[in-house]
DNA sequence: GCGACCGGGGTCTGCCATCCCC
DNA sequence: GGGGATGGCAGACCCCGGTCGC
């Protein structure tokens, strides 16, 4: 995922880079030639403006390809910016960025993804970057936070918005690092309406009491933590994911409680189709290895990020434990050598095959450790 | 010293649908 | 009717290291 993202952000580069390696001279151009045509055009009525709004967009179009903009990815994007009669600020959203210490790549890539992004002016531009700023340290924690996600930055025009939820979630005991984290992590959850970012918080809130718990406040603060994307999520999928889970493994008010702060946090997300095929799939080649339901609940309990594991990669990682002579029991005892990718697990049972390592008698915790620990334990094996 | 157990870190944007307002 | 604002969904693990008991 985070490979694919990077091909993107270098395509997007690569693009701009083809357009114009850097822009440095374009806010003279774009004063002396383009600014004065769309002013003027700006101020046009709107019913006698349709030959003047072409020239309008054509110079938005100029503007853009000698900034580096993608205009093609940023047109299907948001065919709307590209239509809009009233003025566009690609210029002063540029110098705003630039002058933060954006480069020029950096800014065509933005407007790219985001091109909604030139319809916001320096003065909300600048009040949304103080915003921020109270929350991140530096400039260019901002600018990679903006870089990564532009959406976050641009999609909404209410600053007061922002400042409620901050505000919100301060009245929650969540302290600045908090904050921090948050933004850095998910800045999505900042761009929510107040009303629903309070109606998530309640509805854990509400889980918490449900199950019998005391502390609604502390509850909701540890399964943000854990995971804060639940904030990104519809209060219908979480109910739906805690329902399923709590249906399948049939546990007690207290355990559950205890489950959805702990691991089960990571899984809630998950797209109920997705968690509830996984479900199904890995019972089923569970049931096929010979394991009870019982066998299974422990499992999806004491390591649910199991669910997180789609069919295609659990499957072979499965077989090649099996191959090579480990039960399905031991793997039941130490769920988490599933952690670790089909290949790293591959590479380890190649090492330790080399030195006839016997799982039988010595388990399989040798898997379960990182990659350092087990290096130096194959030294030791070897000698 | 060793293994077992466990918690936590990185990474999460891009796109579509719908509603609202001008 | 159209653009903007917002909600929601798809996507689909891997790894490290601290602590503790033996």
């Amino acid at each position: 995922m985070a490979a694919v993202h990077g091909v993107r952000a270098l395509l997007s580069l690569h693009r701009s880079a083809l357009f114009q390696r850097s822009f440095g001279l374009i806010p003279v151009q774009l004063t002396s030639t383009c600014l004065p045509t769309r002013l003027c055009s700006a101020t046009t009525k709107r019913n006698k403006a349709r030959p003047e709004q072409k020239n309008c967009n054509k110079s938005l179009l100029e503007n853009l390809h000698l900034m580096g903009v993608d205009v093609e990815m940023a047109r299907q994007r948001q065919p709307g910016v590209f239509r809009r009669k009233s003025l566009t600020n690609e210029q002063g959203l540029a110098e705003f960025l630039q002058s933060k210490g954006a480069s020029s790549e950096e800014i065509a890539s933005i407007i790219s993804r985001f091109p909604r992004a030139i319809t916001r002016s320096t003065e909300h531009l600048e009040e949304r970057w103080e915003l921020w700023r109270k929350i991140l340290n530096t400039d260019s924690e901002m600018l990679s936070v903006l870089e990564r996600s532009p959406e976050s930055f641009f999609r909404s025009s209410d600053n007061k918005n922002f400042e409620n939820i901050i505000t919100f979630l301060t009245s929650l005991g969540f302290k600045t690092k908090d904050l921090q984290r948050l933004l850095v992590k998910a800045p999505r959850i900042f761009c929510g309406s107040l009303d629903l970012t309070r109606q998530k918080v309640n509805f854990l809130k509400d889980i918490c009491v449900e199950l019998g718990g005391t502390n609604p406040e502390q509850f909701t603060k540890t399964v943000l933590y854990k995971n804060v994307f639940i904030f990104s999520e519809s209060i219908k999928r979480i109910r739906t994911n805690i329902d399923i889970l709590r249906a399948y493994l049939g546990l007690g008010n207290s355990e559950m409680l205890a489950f959805i702060q702990g691991s089960a946090a990571k899984i809630l997300v998950l797209s109920t189709e997705y968690l509830q095929n996984n479900l199904n799939s890995v019972e089923l080649k569970m049931v096929s290895l010979g394991c009870q339901k019982a066998d299974i609940q422990k499992l999806f309990y004491t390591y649910p990020v199991v669910l997180y594991i789609s069919p295609a990669t659990l499957s072979p990682k499965l077989e090649c434990l099996l191959k090579v002579g480990i039960k399905v029991e031991q793997i039941l005892e130490t769920p988490r050598v599933l952690d670790y990718s089909t290949q790293n697990i591959l590479g380890r049972l190649e090492q330790l095959q080399e030195v006839e390592y016997n799982f039988q008698k010595n388990g399989i915790g040798i898997l379960d450790c990182s990659q350092k620990r087990f290096l130096a334990k194959m030294e030791k094996l070897k000698l």
